[in-house]
DNA sequence: TGTACATCAGTGAACGCGCGTTCACTGATGTAC
DNA sequence: TGTACATCAGTGAACGCGCGTTCACTGATGTAC
């Protein structure tokens, strides 16, 4: 692996772990395994090193495995919820390091808006799903796909970090039965 | 106005408007109108100050104002989600504070339970409401409360980050109309 | 009432530390002939 | 094949700056007699 990529690894690391009050660059070489100039040698500052790991490490949420038309929507909603939980709670501590700082924010989401990404993004899969459904006639025809997934994608949000909040960085994963009370809560509307 | 209190005035609105970074000793007593050895004189230390921030400037949302039983369901709803899309719009930029040190947001925690008070907090009154209305036979007797107040809660947690993540501190309130859909999409699941 | 002293909010100036960053360098690997 | 040089990843040591914090102090207000 390249030392570039170490560098992202170690950095990413330390802001799952311990955040952004933390990563310095003298943390940051020592978990790579380098000397503080070398982080130089590889990126301009400090701060592009950190939206480096912000635009590189924040990726997208796993892609939406489920085929819609196949399998029961309902257990292929809660399937998807349950990896969405599992993804805030992974990439939630990140996120402080870009509401630290409202310039680092900004500059990551012209970055982001330049790669046609973002954490908006996150809903698209999600309604994408539903819609597809939609059409098949398996879920109701006046259910609003995006006001459904935002409610879906917004309570794996607020329930990851309310996890994180209540367990630290060292969190355990939700359990699926958690999935499965905001998926039954939510398809009593739309599923038929 | 005390000084104690103006100090935490200054500190909350650089936590809201420019973030933790920022939040440096002399910047603080800068917008107090002080000098810095001031602040000592009220907190042992930076950090005793940001925590009095956090504790004493990240009160629970407005109390649920609405009366079960009384007007209609989904206008009820609509007016709380509404009021909460507002309320994490206005706090949010603050956990940036506590997601930026996982220590800080541990000792938080600590005094936040001490307090019998904390983020998780937030939906209580929400599901408190929904039970209420179920009682009175107007929501469907096989309905989650907590589960419903998880979706919506969840929702605007979410979408009030997005509309900071899209417009920086200085965002625009959320429309009702944004209220209105996610209450809609919700509503079909269980009000009678 | 005046005088002597105590209390207390607030300050100017200085301090040390740790941070991000740069400098001049080394040692290994590749390349030309 | 050996020799001379170029390239390049990585480093030890140092630097300056800004941060949080402390010191010894001032000036206003309250209190006793």
């Amino acid at each position: 692996m390249s030392t570039r990529e170490r560098i992202l690894d170690a950095a990413e690391r330390i802001l799952r772990t311990r955040g952004v009050v933390q990563a310095t660059t003298k943390e940051i070489a020592q978990q790579t395994g380098v000397s503080e100039p070398t982080l130089y040698k590889y990126f301009a500052d400090k701060e592009r090193l950190l939206l480096a790991v912000l635009q590189e490490r924040l990726p997208s949420p796993a892609r939406v495995a489920a085929r819609p038309g196949e399998g029961d929507v309902v257990a292929n909603l809660v399937e998807l919820t349950h990896a969405m939980l599992d993804f805030y709670q992974r990439s939630f501590p990140m996120l402080g390091a870009l509401l630290a700082d409202p310039q680092r924010m900004a500059a990551h989401r012209e970055a982001m808006r330049g790669l046609g990404a973002g954490p908006e993004k996150a809903l698209e899969p999600f309604a994408a799903y539903l819609r597809a459904e939609q059409e098949r006639g398996r879920i109701a025809a006046d259910a609003d796909p995006d006001a459904c997934a935002a409610l879906l994608v917004g309570a794996c949000f607020q329930q990851a970090f309310l996890r994180l909040y209540a367990q630290g960085p060292a969190a355990t994963a939700a359990p699926r039965s958690q999935a499965e009370a905001l998926v039954r809560a939510l398809a009593g509307a739309f599923v038929r």
